[in-house]
DNA sequence: ATATCAACCCTTTTT
DNA sequence: GGGTTGATAT
């Protein structure tokens, strides 16, 4: 099972690999060119991790793997790009089109709509996300007559998130002992009956969850071999990043993949395990000697990204922690300055001192905006220093916490697309049906819920048929329901014909919505129409991405849902001017900066009140720790308030004990750094950075600072042209492929039997050519891929013979 | 049925 | 500090 790389590997070798040599290191190329055996990289942080990954791709491509032969999992959208692009200028982007790499959420939920038959699964399933799923539980428990304050919403919904997590069903979590007893003890023993409601509610409304595209799709590849081993012999070579970070559900379904061939080659840091809270699994990787016997480690040791300072720091803090693997990080690098620890008097001042050593760093180190990242353990804690840099007119970005697709007057119009592409929607239908006011108010929709209950049906069944299923109405409500699902029938009329962009427009129109906002004046109803443009400049963006990727008329509504659904924060990209980044530590992972500020060093905050108790959550807040501390390139700056603002009431806290365990070799506190300069070496860091920022006062007189702010939407994080961006693309330079690649095509004169080769679907042999002008296609039957219409207008490819 | 206001939780961390 | 829920008035 072991022979394809290296036989092929003479014919297809097409470029001498010394080149790639001289950019590894020896541990590097031993890891990228260990394709036989399954290989377990331990790479700590800043080693080269997503070199090693990068390279061993574009070595598999060398040596005889196609594209779409491999996989590549990781877990955020943004990792998988950053893989893209390394990837795309190592081996040529047309040789990597194709390759199966993004995170697993986004893979498996295609996989799932391929194989949708196998589950009894329909083609355009909703995914709830985490709200849509803590609203659903919130009103099973409701229903179920239970007491909300025991049965928590978010608890009950971590419970089943779990279950799903270790691939139990609502009647394997009925039948275990053990948990049936926890919940009992927990005083939430009515938890399996709200999991098996939940389910089934799920189901009736074909929706999906993030933690069931996971389930699902191990449940897919147990119940139908031929399925699995249909992936299983397509995927000849599986990559995973961040590997501690998979939890049992992940790992399962790379068994399934991995069984007959063991082609595996996985990467990660047990250091920088940061997920368990959402059932990762550090034994994964502890135990992948075990679980492939024959396999080959690799340790990563050399840092490439810091000061020896931080990487010794760093080694220090983790040097705390019982369980880890064993090694030793170093780094080559300069020495560095100190870390330096700034403490203040209160939330305010904190924020004050950071955007003052900002300030001062950008003066004097020449370190730009984009190369600073504030980060901190909670979202609550972004509101300070977001005050501060407006005060100072200081370009920032904020990541995470309310993310823009959470926005009420986004998730209102998205919910009328859900509920289009998929009626029975039920979270999505509870969000709209009365909004705008049309007067279908909580009684009628409590009936309605009961029926659908009843009878096993989706809330718009009820909605649409209410005599059918026993809902008793006055006439008047009857009416109302009627011109409701009338108006949404027309508009899924639309779907077959009109692109998502449009089909959006006309949603915002028909329903409504648009009136709605039109009439909401202030800076409130402002932001809300704006947002609602970003929305559609979003929408636009990726159509236009799309287009270009798969030759077809227009955009399915659909496609856009499933993207958005998976999108997450850090996947946006605004504008191109360097922004200060903020975001949490656990957002931060897989970044680096030049300068870090680790804010908030507080006992209580970091590490939080919960885990103080438990060493083993101790141990993952260290991690945390580290791995804030090694996003640093140069400077890592840690900040701490005596006093903070909590739940509205100010609370006086301690420094963290966090900053004690750091070997006093490497840290100096801000007072200190003024006097004992004697250790300051490598990047000259000079000590008068510190001065209190009061002085700092128009440090940038001429910078133009962010964009003006409404109080409803304080951040800055804009979607527009999310999508397009996000594949490192700019617009204008897609309609420039667009109209090159139209005009070579068109005047080729294409036919039936030519053969052409596909930038993402590889060869094919063109079946039938059809239509004119900007409609003109053809169809295509490809070898790896199977029969797709490509619109000529957009499709790149060129021809090979005819 | 809707609009408004007071009382009430609260905060980890995210695909 | 902020968002959600519940009671109350219209």
């Amino acid at each position: 099972m072991t022979d394809i790389a290296s036989s092929s590997a003479s014919v297809s070798a097409r470029r001498p690999n010394e080149f790639w040599i001289s950019e590894l290191n020896g541990r590097q190329w031993e890891a990228v060119k260990e394709c036989d055996k399954p290989l377990l990289v331990i790479a700590g942080a800043g080693s080269g991790k997503t070199r090693v990954l990068t390279y061993k791709i574009a070595y598999l491509l060398d040596h005889g793997y196609r594209p779409e032969e491999i996989l590549a999992l990781t877990f955020t959208n943004k990792a998988a790009r950053e893989m893209n692009e390394r990837i795309g200028k190592i081996v040529g982007r047309e040789r990597s089109q194709g390759l199966w790499s993004g995170t697993f959420h986004s893979l498996f939920s295609q996989i799932l709509r391929m194989e949708r038959e196998a589950i009894g699964m329909k083609r355009d399933f909703s995914i709830y996300d985490a709200s849509d799923s803590r609203s659903l539980i919130k009103s099973i428990v409701k229903e179920m007559g239970l007491d909300d304050k025991t049965y928590k919403p978010s608890r009950i919904q971590g419970r089943i998130s779990a279950a799903k997590n270790h691939l139990l069903l609502p009647q394997d979590y009925a039948a275990d002992a053990s948990i049936m007893a926890r919940d009992n003890r927990d005083n939430v023993g009515e938890t399996h009956r709200i999991y098996a409601q939940y389910f089934q509610r799920c189901q009736t409304a074909a929706a999906l969850d993030f933690d069931d595209l996971l389930l699902y799709t191990y449940l897919l590849f147990d119940r139908h071999e031929e399925i699995r081993l249909k992936y299983a012999r397509r995927f000849r070579y599986l990559l995973v990043d961040e590997y501690q970070d998979t939890n049992f559900a992940q790992h399962s379904i790379i068994a399934q993949l991995t069984r007959e061939n063991h082609r595996i080659c996985v990467v990660g840091d047990d250091a920088q395990s940061i997920y368990s809270f959402r059932g990762a699994n550090i034994d994964n990787i502890l135990q992948f000697h075990v679980q492939y016997p024959e396999s080959v480690t690799v340790k990563l040791e050399q840092n490439y990204r810091s000061t020896q300072n931080i990487v010794k720091a760093a080694n220090s803090i983790i040097f705390h922690n019982k369980s880890q693997i064993e090694k030793t990080i170093f780094s080559d690098n300069a020495v560095g300055d100190f870390i330096a620890l700034m403490p203040a008097a209160s939330d305010r001042e904190e924020a004050a001192k950071v955007v003052g050593t900002i300030a001062r760093l950008k003066r004097k180190e020449a370190v730009d905006f984009d190369e600073i990242a504030i980060l901190y353990r909670t979202n609550a804690q972004s509101r300070s220093f977001e005050d501060a840099l407006r005060e100072r007119n200081l370009p920032y970005r904020i990541y995470g916490g309310l993310s823009f697709y959470q926005r009420k007057e986004v998730k209102d119009i998205v919910a009328y697309c859900r509920l289009l592409n998929n009626l029975d929607d039920e979270e999505a239908f509870k969000r709209i049906v009365n909004y705008p006011a049309r007067g279908i108010g909580n009684t009628t929709l409590q009936k309605l819920f009961s029926a659908s209950r009843e009878h096993g049906v989706s809330l718009w069944a009820t909605a649409y048929e209410p005599d059918k299923y026993g809902v008793k109405l006055h006439q008047g409500t009857l009416n109302k329901l009627d011109n409701f699902c009338r108006m949404i029938l027309d508009l899924r009329e639309l779907l077959s014909e009109v692109g998502a962009f449009d089909l959006m427009l006309e949603v915002i129109h028909q329903t409504g919505i648009k009136n709605d906002l039109n009439q909401e004046d202030g800076p409130e109803g402002e932001s809300k129409r704006e947002n609602v443009e970003e929305l559609l400049n979003s929408v636009r963006a990726f159509e236009q991405d799309w287009l270009e990727e798969n030759g077809e008329r227009f955009v399915p509504l659909t496609e856009f849902l499933q993207q958005s659904a998976l999108q997450t924060d850090v996947d946006q990209k605004d504008d191109d001017t360097p922004k200060i980044t903020l975001m949490t530590i656990h957002a931060a992972k897989g970044l680096e900066f030049e300068a870090v500020f680790v804010t908030g060093m507080e006992d209580g905050l970091f590490p939080g009140v919960q885990a103080r108790l438990f060493p083993r959550e101790m141990e993952e807040e260290r991690r945390l720790f580290y791995v804030a501390v090694t996003r640093a390139k140069r400077f890592c700056f840690l900040s701490y308030a005596q006093t903070r603002f909590r739940y509205g009431s100010l609370e006086r806290s301690e420094e963290s004990p966090f900053v004690r365990e750091i070997d006093s070799r490497f840290i100096r506190e801000e007072n200190e750094m003024t006097i004992s300069t004697d250790r300051v070496t490598g990047t000259g860091f000079k000590p008068t950075l510190f001065v209190a920022p009061s002085e700092e006062k128009g440090a940038f007189p001429h910078f133009r600072g962010n964009e003006r702010k409404t109080p409803a939407s304080p951040r800055s994080d804009t979607p527009a042209a999310a999508s397009a961006n996000s594949r490192g693309r700019k617009l204008s330079r897609v309609s420039a492929v667009c109209s090159s690649v139209s005009g070579s095509n068109e005047s080729n004169g294409l036919s039936a039997g030519i053969v052409i080769r596909h930038e993402r679907f590889g060869k094919g042999t063109i079946l039938a050519v059809e239509g004119k002008g900007d409609n003109a296609n053809a169809l295509v039957e490809f070898e790896n891929v199977g029969r797709k219409k490509l619109l000529l207008k957009f499709a790149k490819f060129k021809v090979l013979e005819s």
